[in-house]
RNA sequence: GCAGGUGUAGUGUAGUCUGGUCUAGCACGGAAGCCUUCCAAGCUUUCGACCCGGGUCCAAAUCCCGGCACCUGCACCA
């Protein structure tokens, strides 16, 4: 079995997530996170933002319903509303531009318009010289409902971005007009893809963190960190070296400095979430895969199968939306310093929380010697952090493990209790669910008040006393870290 | 969306070609219990499936048609 699809089977049997609707046949590009998932998902998400807030970044919260004007102006109905024909006789499908004659092109149709066109000329299918064509509509943004009225016409949005843009002057309000500013929002973020595959890598819904910074074009506020590790670079030119974020901006490998700095942060995060260092490189686009709003962009990509996958974007969308935002709503979105005004540009380091978690999870999986998973999620991102177990249910130790459980859990939620089964398969159960380190009650305990605590990835065992354990969060416990690192 | 393949308990599978003792088998898993003084041990009991809808036939998990989902490739991918 592949890679992902080892995480797959895991994920349904241990409950990280599996699709969605399967009673009613599914329906295919929605996934359901289950508890494990959820927890691990929602670490993911907390990590993304304290990352960013403690940069000086400020969240918001914009809706996930959208109306058409904001999508006209960013340029997503533009470019994602495309006519397309089918042929019913052999099934191809083309872009209805592909039709039409070089001087033809740029003419405004609509699909009724394109139709007439199509009966009038008699075009063709270009493979099979068919003229069984019907156009049809085709859009990657997710309409709600019907409507006439293009004013009132309703989107899901494509991506949380715009909703930061719309409110820039608020948010810079906010942050007492100051520049930088690092505004991020997590959310759902919708595009009605035509094959959505591989589980979690694309889907129709799906969580976003995006971080938009906006910067006066004539100061240069981030630069990357001199002493920050080498990162594995594939520029456009198809070129790979590895440098450290702050070489490749001084070779010019990265133009922007500020593109560098937050290859340097993204790379950071991306580490300390359990994406492997080995497995992850930044690749810049070429030219002719920019988004229409960017001018440059480095992805991170993360290998999996054999194949790199994006999951951050980092986009330099320059003064594009607000500029594009202040035309067409008539509202400024020029900032003053003294007598200057200028749009300030934006570097968009946008990150694909369920393909953040899928790489995880994929970068994470080891098989035991004996053939065991185990799940060596970072203590940050995994969903529980300890396990709590009687080393049998008789003889009053339930009683005890219960106790304890319900003392330490006061203190740390993210912790289970399992009597069930026999003491190894509790510890193989936790395993796989990545939990770090499991805590057991044994005949012991009855007379020392201490526990055993044994750690995921080693194995290793060690005692402590019930009172020390209850006193502070198992991850933040520098006793019991002493005692594992002797 | 196209082409090809696949769809059996929570998971992995046997059975499908060649329709009938399939009252759908096995393993893992879940639950209850016994046993067990720390890494998926063993024993007992138990839970649980033929993707959905039509059709053919005396009879369909098995053959045919349609839908849905998944996989691979192509196309698409802000």
């Amino acid at each position: 079995m592949s890679e992902v699809q080892d995480i797959i089977e895991l994920a349904k049997r241990r409950g990280f997530f599996w699709p969605s609707y399967s009673i009613y046949g599914g329906v295919s590009g929605f996934y359901t996170y289950g508890p494990l998932g959820s927890l691990l998902k929602r670490n993911v998400i907390r990590s993304w933002a304290d990352a960013y807030l403690s940069i000086g970044a400020i969240m918001v919260e914009s809706p996930v319903v959208s109306p058409e004007s904001v999508f006209r102006a960013s340029g997503h109905l533009e470019r994602f509303n495309d006519l397309i024909y089918e042929c019913s006789r052999c099934g191809n499908r083309q872009k209805f531009e592909s039709l039409l004659k070089e001087e033809e092109k740029g003419r405004e149709f609509d699909q009724e318009s394109a139709q007439g066109y199509v009966r009038e000329r008699k075009l063709q299918c270009s493979s099979c010289r068919s003229d069984r064509i019907t156009v049809k509509e085709y859009s990657l943004m997710f309409p709600l409902g019907k409507n006439d009225k293009a004013e009132e016409r309703l989107y899901l949005r494509p991506e949380t971005a715009q909703g930061i843009f719309l409110d820039f002057q608020l948010l810079l309000n906010q942050n007492r007009g100051k520049l930088p500013m690092i505004v991020i929002q997590t959310g759902g973020g919708f595009r009605n893809e035509v094959a959505p595959r591989n589980a979690l890598v694309r889907l129709r819904e799906f969580s976003m963190g995006e971080v938009e910074v906006f910067i006066d074009p004539e100061t240069e506020p981030f630069r990357p960190d001199a002493s920050y590790g080498e990162v594995h670079f594939l520029d456009n030119k198809g070129k790979v070296e590895m440098l450290s974020p702050f070489d490749a901006s001084g070779k010019g490998v990265v133009r922007d400095p500020a593109m560098a700095y937050f290859i340097q942060r993204t790379h950071m995060l991306l580490v300390s979430l359990g994406v492997d260092p080995e497995r992850l490189r930044f690749r810049q686009h070429l030219k002719s895969e920019l988004a229409h709003y960017s001018s440059d962009c480095w992805d991170a990509e993360a290998l999996m199968d054999g194949d790199w996958l994006e999951i951050v974007g980092i986009a330099d969308r320059g003064t594009y939306d607000l500029k594009r935002h202040g035309d067409v709503s008539g509202t400024s979105m020029e900032v003053r310093d003294g007598e200057r005004k200028f749009i300030p540009r934006v570097i968009e380091p946008a990150h694909g929380i369920d393909r953040i978690v899928m790489a995880i999870m994929a970068h994470s999986r080891k098989v035991t010697g004996r053939g065991y998973v185990v799940m060596s999620f970072r203590n940050g991102v995994a969903p529980y952090h300890v396990g709590i177990f009687p080393l049998f249910k008789k003889d009053g130790l339930a009683e005890i493990a219960r106790e304890l459980y319900r003392n330490y859990s006061s203190i740390d939620a993210a912790c289970i209790y399992d009597e069930s089964g026999s003491i190894g398969k509790r510890y193989a159960r936790q395993d796989e669910a990545g939990t770090p380190y499991c805590i057991t009650v044994d005949y012991e305990t009855r007379n020392d008040k201490a526990v055993t605590v044994r750690e995921r990835d080693t194995g290793k065992q060690v005692r402590i006393s019930i009172e020390e354990l209850t006193s502070v969060p198992i991850l933040q416990n520098a006793k019991l870290a002493e005692k594992f690192s002797q």
